[in-house]
RNA sequence: GCCCGGGUGGCGGAAUUGGUAGACGCAAGGGACUUAAAAUCCCUCGAGAGCAAUCUCGUGCCGGUUCGACUCCGGCCCUGGGCACCA
């Protein structure tokens, strides 16, 4: 055993060990009991690793090996979500082809994630532009069409009216499009959809059931599905047979209706030709306002008054209709019912535009300055005047039913998701039109529709689209000309499924094999915490669907979710453009992966922001050197003849409670920082330890054995080592979680805090188990102590072991 | 704007069920070893007062509950993430 720690040499040699003994390959037949599928979120190509990739990795590495050495068949699986944008954008800056340029990034950070020992079984390796994954993806697209899963409807997008290009949110940029700085425009175009709004209640109804996810996550996904009971209210346009239906969760307070405010975009407006200029100007504007809930609730609250009226069906009143910007065009049904006396934007808007209202809730703040947005007793509602908002809800909905002007209506926030996109770097939608327009479904046996290798992206609007050729076919039921859907799938459709593709990755028969459900649902899923809300809510609805069609049959695809925080550098998200990224293979260069790893889940608990710091990993790097230094002199000495028992039975006491607390933040609070301290802890103790006159060197080994397992799974390559030199030739991972002697935990001496009014006085030590009488007794026998009690004691708070409080 | 997090020393963090605030580590300062440096090891390290024992203050801000609050409740400030075409 060399004196010095060289990670270098040693990493490749594990890494080498590891391969020629295929360590990490998994047999997917086994039984289920022992099956443990940990998942990692795939990333996407984009490059290099980052930092973010490295940390979400080693977490689910982590629990990967802890599991494996309780005994479980883990199954940790990687590869690729590289369809995307930034294939395309590459593409087009340096003139490489998508898929060129994708293979490249691809075999760059395997590499990088090899050279951290990552326990992945490669065998199984996905790569979603690859057709052997997309074509299940459109074999299972033709099912959903089938069963009228799938629509086509019109739906808004921004339209970059130089470039002649659909733009993604983020390409635009202050409202213009970012490589052509135009002014954007909103423009409706045909769309396929996904009817997930089918499965919004289940989606919400089974959040209960996943006991092992984030609270934080169950209520983002909880409030983004967004189910309210409430009313669809008909209101008559003045002097026609029109009518404006409204969705409102607060039909209580519709006597206090001010106006009707409609979107910008309301078919209502589609169809009359007798709008005001200024209506139609507005129209025009709001029209350049990007296609994003963020953007409309940033932008200030503007309108116009059309000269529309419409009649309040319950109070008769008239109201005239307005045009807002700040209301929604697929959120209910475009049209709201403005009180602004009791919502906080219709308050800011008719304040704006000094439009009259009055109180119709009782409530006692009295302040002009704001909504009341609660409930409580009505005011100013005729017959309906001191009925509760509950009450007052059934009562009018009651009547508006039976006037055939309105009922009770469940509405979710929820929409359909929209998965068309006008680009290359997709997956093709398996569908085809006769020249009529007709569409027809790619018949299965055709499958895979693939991309066209040569590909001109300079072009205006969708690449495939100008494709000399790859859009004519031949219609093959019927043998006329047809035409090939050019739209491609937007990428969280590959991503929705992959967790259950890695279970049959090589099958080209069939979507899965029969072991699906022996490693379903994913025991236990990692990535990061942006992914909380789409991500996941697509991959369970993903999930039910491919269980209505057989092919598996739990209903939710991951038992437990552990959402990674970000990491951060100078406060802020690493990006190229910020020029503050960190390059995982300098640090391994310099320190090796073992230390990166190990700081990485030392820095800060896995669902905090981590803010990296290039001089803190200096610790890491000691911390492992001392264990190698530790683990070299224990190797190169004895056991002295005389040996202390008092401080034997202190570091047995110590290994036992280290393996005590590492098992708990491993396996149950998952605070891997915590579970890393402590074996700092151990290991300082134990260097001290080493160093005495009068120590056990059994003792040391059997430390060293405890420290080396249970650091494996953070430092896999230099524990391994370590074995190999101290112990024998067998493979680390295969060991057995140590268990902790319970017999060596007790402790017959504890330290109790006394406090007087709360105040920490002192600390005395009592046998363990004292009771209060004994405890009380001893502080009284205590000089020190003894000073702060001269008063009359009102009351004691004893706990066992713990604390005494004197009250006086 | 709406939804979900976070705020503790110079810094990252610990305190697991309301019971010792600052574990572990970084940085800094001092020392040992060395011709010197690196590496390593040892000591100090929340603020203030005091020769000292010790005392007072202290977990974003304001208020509340409690014998006792980083932890629970109400209000506010700052900050990170998501907002449906970035993934």
């Amino acid at each position: 055993m060399d004196k010095e720690y060289n990670p270098k040499i040693i990493e490749d040699n594990v890494q080498e060990f590891w391969e020629l003994n295929k360590s990490f390959s998994t047999s997917l037949n086994s039984d289920r009991k022992d099956n443990f599928y940990c998942l990692s979120m795939f990333p996407y190509p984009s490059g290099k690793l980052h930092i973010g990739h490295v940390r979400n990795y080693t977490i689910g590495d982590v629990i990967s090996r802890a599991m494996r050495m309780t005994g479980k068949t883990v199954f940790q699986p990687m590869g690729w979500d590289s369809f995307g944008l930034p294939a395309e954008n590459a593409a087009i800056q340096n003139k490489v082809h998508p898929e060129v340029w994708t293979r490249k990034n691809i075999e760059h950070m395997k590499n990088q994630l090899m050279k951290l020992g990552f326990s992945y079984d490669w065998e199984y390796e996905i790569t979603t532009s690859d057709s052997k994954y997309y074509r299940w993806e459109q074999w299972f697209f033709l099912k959903l069409l089938d069963k009228d899963l799938v629509y086509r409807k019109k739906s808004e997008v921004n339209w970059d009216p130089i470039d002649k290009t659909v733009l993604a949110n983020e390409q635009v940029i202050d409202g213009k499009g970012w490589r052509s700085g135009a002014e954007i425009e909103r423009k409706e175009i045909p769309q396929w959809f996904l009817k997930i709004s089918n499965y919004a209640d289940e989606l919400l109804r089974d959040l209960e059931n996943l006991k092992q996810w984030p609270s934080s996550v169950l209520t983002m996904q909880r409030n983004w599905i967004g189910k309210s009971e409430g009313a669809i209210v008909q209101f008559q346009i003045c002097d026609s047979d029109m009518t404006l239906d409204v969705y409102t969760t607060r039909v209580d307070t519709i006597f206090g209706v001010a106006f009707l405010a409609i979107s910008p975009s309301h078919p209502f407006l589609k169809s009359r030709d007798d709008l005001s200029m200024e209506v139609l100007e507005f129209i025009d504007r709001c029209s350049s306002i990007k296609v994003s809930e963020e953007t409309i609730g940033q932008i200030e609250k503007e309108g116009v008054k059309t000269d529309f009226e419409a009649v309040n069906p319950v109070s008769g009143e008239k109201v005239k209709v307005w045009l807002a910007n700040y209301v929604l065009s697929d959120y209910g049904t475009g049209c709201v019912m403005s009180v602004p006396a009791h919502d906080e934007r219709d308050f800011e808007f008719a304040t704006k535009y000094n439009i009259p209202f009055k109180k119709v809730i009782k409530s006692n703040h009295s302040s002009d300055q704001n909504a009341y947005t609660g409930e409580g007793i009505l005011i100013n509602s005729g017959q309906y005047n001191s009925k509760k908002s509950s009450d007052a809800r059934d009562d009018i909905i009651h009547f508006l039913q039976t006037k055939k002007l309105g009922k009770k209506k469940i509405n979710f926030r929820l929409r359909d998701w929209g998965i068309s996109r006008q680009r290359y770097w997709g997956c093709p939608i398996p569908v085809f039109y006769h020249l009529d327009g007709t569409m027809f479904p790619v018949p299965e046996a055709d499958l895979p529709v693939e991309l066209p290798n040569d590909i001109n992206l300079n072009v205006d609007g969708n690449p495939l689209d100008s494709h000399p050729t790859w859009k004519y076919i031949k219609c093959p039921y019927t043998g006329k000309d047809a035409i090939r859907e050019t739209d491609t799938f937007d990428t969280f459709f590959e991503s929705s499924w992959y967790y259950l593709r890695f279970l049959s990755s090589n099958n080209s028969e069939r979507i899965f094999d029969d072991n699906v459900d022996a490693w379903l649902p994913v025991d236990q899923y990692i990535g990061g915490v942006e992914h909380a809300i789409l991500h996941l809510l697509y991959a369970r609805f993903f999930h039910k669907l491919m269980r209505d069609f057989d092919l598996l049959s739990s209903s939710e695809p991951f038992t437990s979710l552990l959402s990674q925080g970000m990491v951060l550098k100078d406060g802020s998200k690493m990006s190229k453009s910020k020029g503050n990224t960190v390059d995982p293979d300098d640090i391994i260069n310099k320190y090796g992966a073992d230390t990166l790893r190990v700081f990485i889940m030392f820095a800060a608990p896995p669902d905090n922001n981590l803010e990296w710091s290039d001089t803190a990993i200096e610790g890491s790097y000691k911390f492992l050197k001392r264990l190698w230094s530790f683990a070299y002199q224990i190797k190169n000495a004895e056991s002295t003849d005389e040996i202390d028992d008092e401080r034997f039975r202190q570091i047995n006491t110590k290994i036992n409670k280290s393996i005590e607390k590492v098992t708990n933040d491993m396996f149950v609070r998952k605070n891997f920082n915590t579970a890393i301290a402590t074996i700092m802890e151990l290991l300082n103790e134990l260097t001290k330890y080493a160093d005495y006159n009068k120590r056990d060197n059994k003792l040391c080994f059997i430390a060293l054995e405890t420290i080396l397992k249970i650091l494996s799974p953070f430092a896999p390559h230099i524990t391994q080592e370590i074995w190999w030199k101290c112990f024998d030739d067998r493979i680390l991972m295969d060991e057995r979680w140590p268990k902790s002697d319970k017999d060596a935990l007790i402790e017959d001496i504890k330290e109790i805090v006394v406090q007087v009014n709360g105040k920490l006085r002192g600390r005395i030590q009592v046998d363990t188990g004292s009771d209060e009488a004994e405890v009380n007794r001893k502080v009284h026998e205590d000089e020190k102590l003894k000073k702060y009690l001269s008063n009359d004691i009102k009351k004691i708070i004893f706990i066992r072991d713990k604390i005494i409080n004197y009250v006086i």
